[in-house]
DNA sequence: AACTTATTCAACCGCGGACAC
DNA sequence: CGTGTCCGCGGTTGAATAAGT
């Protein structure tokens, strides 16, 4: 019964890869590919190593096409309209990143991406306040205003970083989505450009609107065929529906607490997780949708989804190549939510 | 120059679903 | 149908390196 066992873990190597490993490795797996079993496959060529480790070596690493570090700005882009519509999936994200691996991007986004996006919103703070603390001070209100409360700070839910304390409570009044429009405007900021240098966004200010992603990664796709895609990626679009349902991705129920107090996480970024309500076209199987899943693989959950029908699903036609039509979205996506939080309610 | 602190990223670990027996 | 293994994923760790004092 069963199989053999994964491998002698007393026996086998760990750390960093030499040359001479890599180049078996490599030169075993472009003649005969991986045969279908990792576990086996260190032992058919002669390395000390745990089939997983070789594994992640090939696909992190010596996988033909891997591009290491100098992520553009448009990839940036990506990866956070990605994180912020499905979370962390990163082998997902990274299969709209032809050449990228899972590990690389998670790791980009760790040291860096996040610090970003979290660096613009300190500033964005940090110069609404000291406008506002002007604005007190020429009034001749400097009684209190010397400290900040919630009624002076425009955006309650989003104090002033690097405080990452402990997540804000619920109230039975859910304050937190009532708060949805000061929540969209950053969300609108964050589907934008990411360069330091890139204008911040006030109220009644110009937008410097969001890239159309489903247009962006379309882009991607027509100049790099499916072979050249991360061999992980085909296998991670398989995705059986019900993985996603009762997800953090879900915006009502349980769906919802599941992300509370996971991982490190700041708690800016979560709340922006949680509160993003804006899906991309085409991943509805990534929310729990079984009726939009269940037409197209016309089955039950459990039922896995072809890479054809699922490129598909990914790079929907543009909806939106302009900001009016755009801002028409948001305005949908508002009436939505308020639709689906608030149901009858107008 | 020496030491400390911060950052980066390759690799490991553990978990859960799929699948073989 | 139950059990055990394989596979892939996401989170975490820790060594190497860079930057700061």
């Amino acid at each position: 019964m069963g199989r053999a066992p994964c491998c002698d873990k007393a026996n086998v190597k760990k750390g960093p890869w030499s040359p001479e490993e890599d180049a078996k490795l490599k030169s075993y797996i472009e003649k005969h590919g991986t045969g279908g079993n990792w576990i086996a496959l260190p032992q058919k060529i002669g390395l000390k190593r745990c089939g997983k480790s070789c594994r992640l070596r090939w696909l992190n690493y010596l996988r033909p096409n891997i591009k290491h570090g100098g992520f553009s700005e448009e990839e940036d882009n990506i990866i956070c309209n990605l994180y912020i519509s499905i979370g962390s999936r990163w082998s997902i994200i990274a299969a709209q990143l032809p050449g990228r691996t899972d590990n690389d991007i998670k790791n980009y986004w760790n040291t860096r991406l996040k610090k970003k996006l979290l660096g613009k919103q300190r500033k964005e703070q940090h110069a609404r306040r000291v406008s506002s603390l002007k604005q007190e001070m020429r009034k001749g209100m400097s009684e209190n205003s010397m400290v900040p409360n919630q009624e002076s700070n425009q955006n309650p839910y989003w104090p002033e970083l690097p405080v990452l304390a402990a997540p804000i409570p619920y109230s039975n009044q859910e304050p937190r989505l009532n708060d949805h429009a000061s929540i969209r405007k950053l969300l609108i900021k964050l589907g934008g450009r990411f360069s330091d240098d890139d204008q911040m966004i006030h109220e009644g200010a110009s937008l410097d609107f969001p890239i159309d992603i489903s247009s962006t990664t379309q882009q991607i796709y027509e100049h790099h065929p499916v072979d050249m895609l991360p061999s992980a990626s085909t296998d991670t679009l398989n995705i059986p529906s019900y993985q996603f349902t009762n997800t953090q991705y879900n915006m009502e129920g349980e769906g919802l607490d599941m992300l509370q107090g996971q991982n490190s996480l700041p708690v800016e970024i979560e709340q922006m997780v949680y509160s993003n309500t804006q899906r991309l076209d085409g991943l509805e199987f990534l929310y729990g949708d079984e009726l939009a899943v269940n037409n197209r693989s016309g089955t039950a959950c459990g039922e896995s989804v072809g890479w054809g029908e699922m490129s598909s699903m990914v790079y929907p036609p543009p909806v939106a190549s302009n900001y009016e039509g755009l801002q028409q979205g948001m305005m949908l996506q508002e009436c939505a939510f308020n639709e689906l939080r608030y149901p009858g309610v107008q």
